[in-house]
RNA sequence: GGAGGGGUAGCGAAGAGGCUAAACGCGGCUGACUGUAAAUCAGCUCCUUCGGGUUCGGCGGUUCGAAUCUGCCCCCCUCCA
């Protein structure tokens, strides 16, 4: 099977611009894409992961990854799928974001054969000017108002920053059009606007044809956006988002999207996933293992997911060996109360929290249910905390 | 620049001088039931040394007492220019 296929058969694709010359281009090896990453952060998420997957994906497959840094845009701050004004980012964090970001993106795509740019190089030295004579001319403030990402905003307030958000990505799109060759390119579906413009500009001004295509937007049944969590986004980063973390995360999802995920974001073969989506219900959680299995190691490699994997199969069907359980290491080990230990350790956020959990019966230590916050803990030896139902924590 | 309407907990939204750490809904957490799922049911949901402390865009003022009245400032929305 043809990789345009491919993509087509896991609902990767959400829009394209031209889609017989797109698998053309694409199943022939000769798609020079770009994907667009502004440093919004200092580690890349879930979303990004789509992404990311998809650029390998394509590589594989012969085509040629085009990797943006959004060390430029980044000032801007793209207000697509927002609903308020980016928080304005210093120069500083945009540069040590954009340094994390390609050093996680390094994991993934052999760089050696891709192309690494960063628009900072570029939309820096603009000069105000010259760009509204060459690109503004090109943009009707009509049709842009009409896109859907600034229509969410015409209510709630946008800034003409953020309003010129659209005519850099589209420059950007032009500029590397001009400058390498790219002939394509991918993103977030939120980004469609921002994509059309840009193969709008290159016509415009080049009179040559360029190509766009979205990712679908990973949603569970609910239509809500995956990969968030009440404490945040999952991120690819180990340190923010610890690998037993980020496997249970997948392993917890409903049952109504194990599926989606599995063919969305895992490279099992299509017709593995094929013979899973026969299994009896009752393989249900085989099937979530797998897919939590699988994306931790394409995140975190074959090893600490096999750690992983066995860590969560100790802890939740009780053969007793924890070896792998996420742990704590407390830097004293006097006795603590209770609560504070629960604080110290970071599994609840104030004392107040604690105390009420310890309360309602959701703790215990080395199996032994706590009822009382104040009850000082010996912390001489390893012990075991259990939070909730699925909450492991070694503290040593 | 002018007129009007707003800013209350993670979000939505009541409250219009003391009975308010602030109704209600969503979200989140814990417990029960389960399959580490969903649905359902029950409890919890600012911090605390459990005495109290700090909150309703910000800084002042009035008052015994302010989310509520008041002055200025910031931000958002609608209309006018």
């Amino acid at each position: 099977m043809m990789i345009y296929e491919e993509l087509q058969k896991r609902n990767l694709i959400a829009q394209v611009t031209d889609e017989k010359e797109i698998r053309e281009l694409v199943n022939g090896g000769k798609a020079k894409f770009y994907i667009g990453f502004d440093p919004t952060a200092d580690s890349l998420h879930v979303g990004h992961f789509m992404a990311l997957c998809l650029m390998k994906r394509l590589q594989l497959a012969g085509n040629t990854p085009v990797i943006l840094l959004g060390g430029g845009t980044g000032y801007i701050g793209d207000p697509s799928g927002r609903s308020d004004l980016r928080k304005m980012l210093t120069p500083e964090t945009i540069q040590h974001n954009c340094d994390c970001f390609l050093k996680q993106i390094g994991n993934f795509i052999d760089l050696k054969k891709a192309i690494v740019v960063n628009n900072a190089d570029w939309l820096l030295s603009l000069n105000y000017v010259d760009f509204l004579r060459e690109v503004g001319a090109h943009f009707s403030v009509n049709n842009m108002l009409r896109a859907e990402c600034y229509k969410q905003r015409m209510e709630k307030g946008l800034t003409f920053l953020e309003f010129n958000y659209m005519t850099m990505q589209a420059y950007d799109f032009y500029y590397l059009h001009e400058h390498y060759g790219c002939n394509m390119q991918f993103g977030g579906d939120d980004q469609w606007s921002n994509m059309l413009a840009g193969t709008e500009l290159i016509r415009k001004k080049t009179g040559n044809d360029a190509f766009a295509m979205t990712i679908t937007l990973l949603l569970n049944s609910e239509g809500k956006k995956m990969g968030k969590t009440a404490n945040g986004a999952i991120w690819l980063d180990p340190s923010k988002t610890s690998p037993f973390e980020f496997f249970q995360y997948w392993r917890n999802i409903e049952d109504a999207d194990v599926m989606k995920c599995i063919n969305l974001l895992t490279f099992i073969p299509l017709d593995k996933i094929d013979e899973m989506s026969h299994w009896e219900d009752s393989r249900i959680n085989e099937k979530k293992e797998i897919l939590a299995y699988e994306l931790t190691k394409l995140v975190h490699g074959e090893e600490e997911a096999n750690k992983v994997l066995e860590a969560a199969r100790n802890l939740f069907s009780g053969s007793g060996n924890n070896e792998n359980m996420p742990s704590f290491e407390l830097t004293s080990h006097d006795p603590l109360p209770l609560a504070d230990l629960l604080v110290v350790t970071n599994l609840c956020s104030s004392k107040s929290e604690a105390r009420r959990l310890v309360e309602q019966g959701g703790v215990s230590i080395n199996d032994e249910k706590k009822t009382n916050p104040a009850e000082l803990i010996q912390l001489d030896k390893e012990i075991i905390i259990k939070k909730g139902k699925k909450t492991f924590l070694k503290v040593k």
